[in-house]
DNA sequence: CCATATCTTTTGTCTGGATTTAATTTCTAT
DNA sequence: ATAGAAATTAAATCCAGACAAAAGATATGG
């Protein structure tokens, strides 16, 4: 029996169990002992145990389901956790020089595509914006978007010359809810040309989809250098 | 003032104070009040203040420090969390066959690229392998596959003619670290014709690292088809 | 035999207190 | 003034006990 730290906090109960895990003595679909057990077993209060038991689960380890029990869980999902900072900070973190231009701003109609993809009314008038984002005077990224004029009026009486409509609208307009999708993408010849790079060059790619409480605010699309990569640790 | 419910949970807690950042009744910089005041506003005790806080936090909401307070965040940097599920499941999921194939398998000597990547001795030996995931008989996934044989020697007697690396890894090896990492890459002419893919294709790559406790495990690229698109809601 | 109601178990949440810890401010001796 | 010590503050953790809620188990009536 591992004997129990005297005085064990809710971080020591979970390595000592993801311990146990690790080295088999509760193998894959294992139940384990009940919260009131282990606060016994760790001289404890449940509470404690519960924290613990509840971040593991959180991070996948385990499964819990009342009545039922805890169990170690089979196919241990792990998940990954990207932090998407502002495109600006991430360049400057990076010790270059940030340097944003808009290419492209036209009030408009929204296109079809755009009205299916956001449940827009066919009616529906949007800001088309088109820019890209540079590293140190080399192109970094390059960002097309959407914005609905009836969820953000005031976007259009913001030029964008000076300021990316990412962070423009990360400042003035809160979300509830996004969707983001990577995928890869080869680059057309008008973006290829931007970015200095060979049409057909395989670019990360980002779409993002953003709501507030059901009203579709914005959809856009971000193209990434070749060289960027996109890292965590788990 | 935002009248609290009367018998706030954590959850509402929660609720209610992501409403007020967003409503501006707390902009960006606020200092927040403290835990005890919170407490008495929401009619509950400090311990549950606390949760809803410090999920907050975790979620990249706000900025707690000891003695300072608690602060809205700045530059709200919201976090992605992509759970990355065996592939096996990930098709079977979506309702398709999957079907595995090994394509080579070879005991070497490591490639100093990789020695480099996992700080193996240039003697180390390694098991190199190359195999495709398939859906409903369309390649998915190619995955190339190095393992360190001194830190998992049992991989030499594993064929992996039935059961593919990662799914054997996961259910052999347990690891403490992984580095996970997506980029873009062009399909080479190999990887083209395996994949039953044009050649330069933009492929959505992964690479991972794994270690156990400071010994590499293993080293991955896998190569998903030109479709496959990583999708979460935040 | 089946559907429904009741019991029981286990996790989930909350309380109202306490102690610990980190960081800031204030004080003190050089 | 200034480096280091002490006080202060707010969050972080913990506790012992309580009740709520979900879900499996069991009993009951048709």
């Amino acid at each position: 029996m591992t004997q129990a730290a005297k005085r064990a906090s809710y971080q020591a109960i979970k390595t000592d169990v993801l311990q146990r895990i690790r080295d088999n003595v509760w193998p894959p679909g294992t139940l384990l002992p009940g919260e009131i057990e282990l606060a016994e077993e760790f001289q404890c209060a449940r509470a404690t145990v519960n924290r613990a038991m509840r971040e593991l689960a959180e991070e996948g380890v385990i499964d819990r389901k009342r009545k039922s029990g805890t169990r170690v869980k089979i196919a241990p999902t792990r998940q990954a956790k990207f932090t998407i900072p502002l495109i600006r900070l991430e360049i400057e973190n990076a010790g270059k020089n940030y340097r944003y231009a808009l290419v492209h701003r036209q009030k408009q109609a929204a296109p079809r595509w755009l009205c299916g993809r956001l449940a827009l009314p066919s009616t529906a008038q949007v800001l088309h914006l088109q820019c890209i984002h540079y590293a140190d005077e080399s192109p970094f990224q390059y960002e097309a978007r959407w914005i609905n004029l009836s969820a953000v009026p005031k976007a259009e009486s913001e030029s964008f010359e000076k300021i990316g409509p990412n962070e423009w609208l990360i400042n003035h307009v809160p979300f509830t809810e996004a969707e983001l999708t990577f995928s890869a993408k080869s680059a057309t010849k008008e973006i290829a040309a931007m970015m200095s790079l060979p049409e057909g060059a395989s670019l990360l790619t980002a779409e993002r989809t953003t709501w507030l409480s059901d009203a579709p605010v914005t959809y856009a699309q971000l193209y990434f250098h070749q060289s960027y990569k996109m890292t965590t640790r788990i």
